[in-house]
This record gives C-alpha cells, sequence and structure tokens, in this order.
DNA sequence: TTAATAAAAGATAATTAAGTCTTAAATAAA
DNA sequence: TTTATTTAAGACTTAATTATCTTTTATTAA
C-alpha cells in the first residue's frame, strides 16, 4: 500500500503528536528507537518531512523534531503525499496509460470506489484524530 | 498498491479471458503486444502463472497460453495472491510487527475498512465480470 | 570561546524489484 | 526425421528502494 519511509514517516509523526505537552520535540534517537525503525534512514525520513513543512527542527543540545503547526490540522494524506506522492490518484489496478472515465479499462468501476475510500480516510483523518487514541490508550504504537 | 508484476498478470489474464471462443489460446508475443508489457518479463510471470495452474501453456507451433479452468471461477485476489502474495491481509498503514485485534495501532480502525473493501472486491470479481466488460464495449484494455 | 550535542547533507552500500538475454526442451508440420 | 516455432529455465543486468556512513553546520551550555 505504502512504502516503507511513508509508513515510517506516519509511525513518526503519530509519535511526536502524541508526546505529552511541554515535552512536544523529539530527538531521532527516541524517535527511531520507539517506532523501531533504522535511526539513519529515519533521518532522511524526518529531513524531507522537515523540508515539507510537516515538522521543524532544532540543532544542537535539546533539539529535535516538533510538529509543524497544529496537529488537528494535518491528515494523514498530508504525509503519504510528502513521501509516496499522490498514489491516490496513480495508484491503480492495471495502470494502463490512456485511460479516462469515458474510456475506462475493465476493473476501474470496481477500483475507483476503494481508491475515494482510502483517500477520503486519508483527507479526514488528522494527526490528533490518531494521536489521541494513543494518548487514550485506546490504540498503541509499539512494537 | 499492487507491483507491476502483479498488474501485468492482471492484464494478461484479462486478454486472454477475453478472446473469442475457438481461439482461447494467445502466444507471448500476442500477449505481451496487446497489455503494452516487456516481453521477457511478462514471460517470467506467465510462467508464474503456470505453476500457479491459472494458466496452461503448450510449447510449439500454434502453441501459447490459454486460461486454466472457467474464468467465471477465477477471482482477482487468486492472481494477486499468486504474484504479490497476500497483501491483503499483510498489507497495512504502519506495519507494527505485534499488533492485534485488541492491540492495534491507532489507524487500524481506519485502515481495517479499506482493506476488508479491497479483499471484498477481489475475491468477488471473476475474471469473466471483467472481461465480459471488454466484449461488451463497456470497457477498454488497449493501451 | 570551547566542547558537546544534534540535525543536515551527501556519498556509499545493500537489498529488492524490474527487466533482458541465452540456452534448453517440447511440439507441430513439412 | 528435420526444421521452425514457441514456452521453460536460469543467468545476468539495470533501476529503484532501503539503509548506512562520514562530514559539515547549527545550537547550547560550560
Ligand atoms: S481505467 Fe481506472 S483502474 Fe483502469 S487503468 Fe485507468 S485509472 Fe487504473
Ligand atoms: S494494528 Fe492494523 S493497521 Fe496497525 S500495524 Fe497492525 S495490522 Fe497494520
Amino acid at each position: 500500500m505504502f512504502s516503507k519511509a511513508c509508513k515510517y514517516a506516519i509511525n513518526a509523526m503519530i509519535y511526536i503528536a502524541s508526546l505529552p505537552k511541554g515535552n512536544q520535540r523529539a530527538g531521532l534517537k527516541d524517535i527511531a528507537t520507539a517506532i523501531n525503525s533504522p535511526e539513519a534512514f529515519t533521518a532522511k525520513i524526518l529531513q524531507s518531512l522537515v523540508k515539507d513543512d510537516l515538522l521543524n527542527s532544532v540543532k544542537g543540545p535539546h533539539g529535535g523534531f516538533a510538529i509543524c503547526g497544529n496537529p488537528s490540522e494535518i491528515y494523514l494524506a498530508q504525509l503519504v503525499e510528502s513521501i509516496d506522492g499522490n498514489i491516490l490518484l496513480t495508484g491503480c489496478a492495471l495502470g494502463l496509460k490512456k485511460c479516462s472515465e469515458d474510456h475506462p479499462c475493465p476493473v476501474h468501476y470496481k477500483f475507483k470506489a476503494i481508491r475515494e475510500h482510502l483517500a477520503g480516510m486519508l483527507l479526514t483523518t488528522s494527526l490528533s484524530d490518531v494521536a489521541d487514541r494513543v494518548n487514550t490508550g485506546i490504540s498503541f504504537l509499539k512494537h
């Protein structure tokens, strides 16, 4: 569904978003440990999220990464878009080049519903929606 | 969503399934041309489908590949399973190792619905369902 | 101002996926 | 039985993704 890089990105963002108030900046090591990801690769992904203004970073002692803006206004779709590009639009069953609504491939009408389902979910699920579930103990992030 | 190999497999199977009665065996070249795929790579994929009893093959002049069994009893899920493995079960949003229904990650409840939607569709859409749409001109396979 | 800390940047390496090429085996028709 | 045809099998190449390593830059605190 998503690349590993994208999964790490989602994991990392959820972890940072679920940090307690007053301590909302996390270092690379903490993040990689928390989400069980390779540290150096995670660094690359976080850098990329910083470039896309989804995270901000501070160097030096007590530095680290923090969510850029309000987690309730950051949607999963933005993370996926940032790392994997718009697979919501491009990811399809047959991958024909010259297809369209009025010249669809035979599985288009079947897959369209699923893609819209997925897109709708990603576009409406915010980081705070998910982070809250971790903080209230409904869901878990640890491996 | 799916690997390229899997997309080629689905394309190829639909093409073969939509051949007119009496001429239901297609050669590699025809198939690769019809679905616009690299010939040698397609050969590998077809070989793999033959091993999984989704196609049967005949060597020599007038040989080629034909659907093994009744297209109305072959479901897209079988093709996907054959090439990509059970991503229906494994493909998930965060990819945690130690998660379960009663220890779910924060996006599980969101993704579960989509995965079930996709699985349901693949499990209930047969090759003849799709091939018929090509033959009746409702849908198109050409690039 | 120096030392320690932590991210940024870029090079490099490993792994997997995608694709090609060559030779062998099977089949059909001449 | 010979030749042409076509798939099978396996080695090989290329490209993309995943992952690591090294050096540089920014920041903090002693
Ligand atoms: S018609 Fe739809 S499902 Fe088919 S190839 Fe085009 S976008 Fe993909
Ligand atoms: S809880 Fe569900 S969505 Fe989350 S990692 Fe496990 S299977 Fe995937």
